[in-house]
DNA sequence: TACCAAGCGGAGCACACTTCTCCGCTTTTC
DNA sequence: GAAAAGCGGAGAAGTGTGCTCCGCTTGGTA
C-alpha cells in the first residue's frame, strides 16, 4: 500500500486521490477474478480511468501487484498461526487447509503470487520461511496426537494445496465448490485413523468436468 | 500420421521423406519436454531443418500436433480396457491411475491435448466417450467388492489426474517421481477398506518444493 | 472569476513472440 | 546435365504485452 515515488510534502488533489482508491479496488476485484495475467489496461478499464491514470501512481504492474498482495500473503502466515490455537490437532490441520485453498480458489492474484513467483519473490521467500515452523508444529502435533499419518512432512503442504488448487483453477467458474470434495479426499488420505470414509461434497457430472477441461481460462 | 494433402501419385523424394520422419521425430520429444507452447521453429531446429520445411509438409501445427497425438489420445482409453483385465478390482484401479499419470507426466504435449483442448477437440471428446463405460466398469467393480469408497464416481477420475499431474507439471525437472507420493496420498483417501496407510515414496524437501513454485515452466 | 499546476485520457510506441510465406539456391532423379 | 523437387531461413503479418507522451480538463487557491 506505499508502492509509490515518495512524494510526502504535497498531498494528492482530491480526484487523484479519488482515482487512486478507484485503481486499488478495480486492481483487487479483476487480478482476484482473472489473476495475474490481467493487463494494467484492464485495471484501469475496470476502474474507470485511462491508463496514464494508473501509470502515474503505480510505476509499473509490478509495483501494483506487489502493494495489493503484500498484506495478502502475509494472511497466509497468519493462517498458519491461527490454527495453532484451535484445540483439536486434526481440525486445526482441516481447517488451515480449508481456508488456505479457500483463499487460493476465491483470488486467482494470490494464487498466482504464491504459486507461479511472478513478482516480488523476496516476498514470497520470506513469507515461506515465516510459515514453515507453523507448519512444522501444525504437523507434528497431529502426528503425536497420532490423527494424521507420520510420513507427511511440511513440504507436503504446498503442494497438496497446488494440487487443490489446480482443480479449483479449472472448476471455479461452472462449480466453484468442487474442489472442496477433492480437498476431502486427500484429507481422508492424509488421516492416520479414520476407519471409514469421511462423507464427500457432492460428485461432479461428466459434463462439467468435460466443460472445465476445456475451458480453462486462467493458467 | 496422414496430415498432410493427399497427393498419393509422386512418392516423397528421398531427402525429404528422411526429413518429414526427422520433423515428427522431433516434434515428438519437443513437444514432450516443452508442451504445446513449444514453437514448429523450435520443432525445425530440432529436426535439423528450416521451418519452411516443416510447413511444406504439415498445413501448420494444429495439423502436425493431431497427426502425433491421434494415436496418444487412443492410447489412453486402450489404458482403462487393459486395465480391466486386471483381476484385483483395486489394483486394476491403481494399476490404471498410475499408467494415466505416468503418460501425462511424461509427455507434456499428452497433457496439453487432453486437458487444455487447444487442438483437436473433436476426436478428444470422442475418447471421453468411450473412456467413460470403461472407468464406470472400472469403478463399479471395485465398489462391488469393497476397495473403493461408494461415492466416487467415473467423473471424478480426470480431476484426480489432473490434480496428480498438477504435482508432476511443477516438480518434473527437480523430483521427477514425486508425483507418485500424491498419488499414493490420493489413493488412500479413495480406499474404502484401509486400516493403516500405505508406504509412501520419499517426501521432498523444502528446497525442492520452493524451487518447484518458483521454476514452473510448463503451463 | 481567473489562473495554472496537477491531473487526465487513450492513441500509439517499443518490444516480444507467435504462425506462416516466399524465393534464391541446392539436391535428387531420370 | 537438365528439370523437378526440395531446402533454408529471413522476414512479413498478426497479436498481445507493458508503458509513454502530450494536448486537453479540472481542482484549488488568490
Amino acid at each position: 500500500m506505499s508502492a509509490e515515488p515518495v512524494r510526502e510534502c504535497r498531498p494528492l488533489r482530491a480526484d487523484a486521490a479519488r482515482n487512486r482508491q478507484r485503481i486499488l479496488d478495480a486492481a483487487t476485484t479483476v487480478f482476484a477474478e482473472r489473476g495475474l495475467e490481467a493487463t494494467l489496461d484492464d485495471v484501469a478499464d475496470r476502474a474507470g480511468v485511462g491508463v496514464g491514470t494508473v501509470y502515474r501512481r503505480f510505476p509499473g504492474k509490478e509495483a501494483l501487484v506487489e502493494a495489493l498482495f503484500e498484506q495478502g500473503v502475509d494472511s497466509m502466515v497468519e493462517l498458519a498461526f491461527e490454527a495453532a490455537t484451535i484445540a483439536d490437532s486434526w481440525e486445526a490441520l482441516v481447517w488451515f487447509l480449508e481456508k488456505a485453498c479457500q483463499r487460493l480458489a476465491e483470488d486467482l492474484g494470490l494464487r498466482d503470487v504464491t504459486m507461479h513467483c511472478m513478482y516480488g519473490r523476496q516476498r514470497i521467500h520470506q513469507a515461506r520461511e515465516r510459515i514453515v515452523p507453523a507448519l512444522t508444529a501444525l504437523i507434528e502435533r497431529a502426528q503425536r496426537d497420532g490423527h494424521l499419518r507420520s510420513d507427511i512432512v511440511a513440504a507436503d503442504v504446498p503442494l497438496i494445496e497446488l494440487m487443490v488448487n489446480s482443480v479449483a483453477t479449472y472448476t471455479n467458474r461452472l462449480a466453484p465448490d468442487l474442489w472442496h470434495r477433492y480437498l476431502a479426499i486427500v484429507l481422508d488420505g492424509l488421516s492416520a485413523d479414520r476407519r471409514v470414509p469421511s462423507a464427500l461434497p457432492q460428485a461432479p457430472t461428466h459434463e462439467v468436468v468435460e466443460e472445465a477441461l476445456i475451458l480453462r481460462k486462467g493458467v
